[in-house]
DNA sequence: GTGCTCATGTAAGGTGTTACATGATTGG
DNA sequence: CCAATCATGTAACACCTTACATGAGCAC
């Protein structure tokens, strides 16, 4: 029951729609968590069964009506609750390197152009996680901001976000570096494996 | 169908029981891929009927006996066609970092405990990584390794392993610094949110 | 004699994805 | 005029996890 308290966390940043949750997922959670929109809303109607969020419906003439959800004490006490589990390990999927993986019986040009595409997403990603650190900071220095902000868990996921991006364009430039040094001797000198 | 293309990716590296399939899984590709016994003899069994992968039953007397799957030229050729799809997001789950998240209002000294767990798991992966870099170089420098071995797919993937544990260790003793560096301030001076 | 390794699987349930369905407003 | 944004949901399917079931050998 994760995605639960993913919500959970999310709604501590004040009360939102559906939709609205999901961009914050998308934008600042993207990288510990991720949501689909149908699985959302499925889980916040659950959420609110059980009493973890309250949800008021807000009648719109020019929109749709949208549903508003905040969290309720029972939904803080169950974050609380979970918080004092130990954790499992985090789960990693990632399509890409299960073709670098493979990348000795595979097309290697796709694969540079697979590379270099994950990279400018994490260089877009990266300059987008800089900016909302610099919105929290707000001109202070990171010691005085985690001495005097009202919360400090979104600035410590969002580090985790920053040098998770950063890793992603190191290791994307040396596996290309690796790649083309291989390649390049490669004119001279066949290897074995090409199925 | 990405778990079919991890399981053809690591049929390349021999011949092996879905047992040791699952073995190759824990230790050499957690950071990009993750199964589980049951999943896996249920998608080695319909890989093996769709002609992906061969499969022997070798029998034992001491033990039970094993089926024993290897590569097909068709097991290859979907690896093939994969690695030109282009690939999707990497997808992370972490639920530490939920519980991070919502530090602001959970059981410091709980997630302090979660996240020295986190830092230890980290550290112990990255030795058995380094060891395993160690035995593919098998004594010669990189670029030497990278101009002559068979192959280099594993090799890619792995320092990606490295450089996310290292990642996930820098992370861990950061965050403790800075969740210690409010508390002492915290003492003096309480903050707002504690639901 | 306790627990780990080898070795395979089934059944049930939970989680997550994709496609479908609707439709006005706003910005370029 | 086209695309994106706001706003919600259902249905069907695919995927993954957990619990259960079995059982011998081997190391401490």
């Amino acid at each position: 029951m994760s995605l639960r308290n993913a919500l959970l966390v999310k709604l501590l940043d004040g009360e939102a729609t559906g939709y609205e949750l999901a961009g914050r997922f998308g934008t600042s959670a993207a990288n510990y968590w991720s949501v689909r929109p149908a699985q959302l809303y499925a889980e916040l109607t659950r959420m609110e069964e059980d009493g973890l969020v309250a949800a008021e419906t807000v009648v719109q003439s020019k929109r749709p009506n949208k549903r508003l959800f905040s969290l309720t004490a029972a939904g803080i006490g169950e974050l609380q609750r979970y918080a004092r589990e130990p954790s499992g390990r985090m789960s990693v999927k990632d399509e890409l390197m299960i073709k670098v993986a493979g990348i000795d019986v595979s097309d290697r040009a796709a694969l540079l152009g697979d590379i270099a595409r994950r990279r400018q997403a994490s260089v877009d990603m990266l300059r987008s996680y800089e900016a909302t650190r610099q919105d929290m900071l707000d001109g202070r220095d990171e010691e005085t901001f985690v001495q005097t902000a009202p919360r400090i868990g979104p600035y410590l996921t969002l580090l985790r976000g920053i040098a998770s991006e950063r890793g992603t364009i190191a290791w994307c430039d040396t596996a290309a570096r690796i790649i083309a040094e291989r390649h390049n001797r490669a004119d001279t000198q066949e290897h074995p494996i090409t199925a």
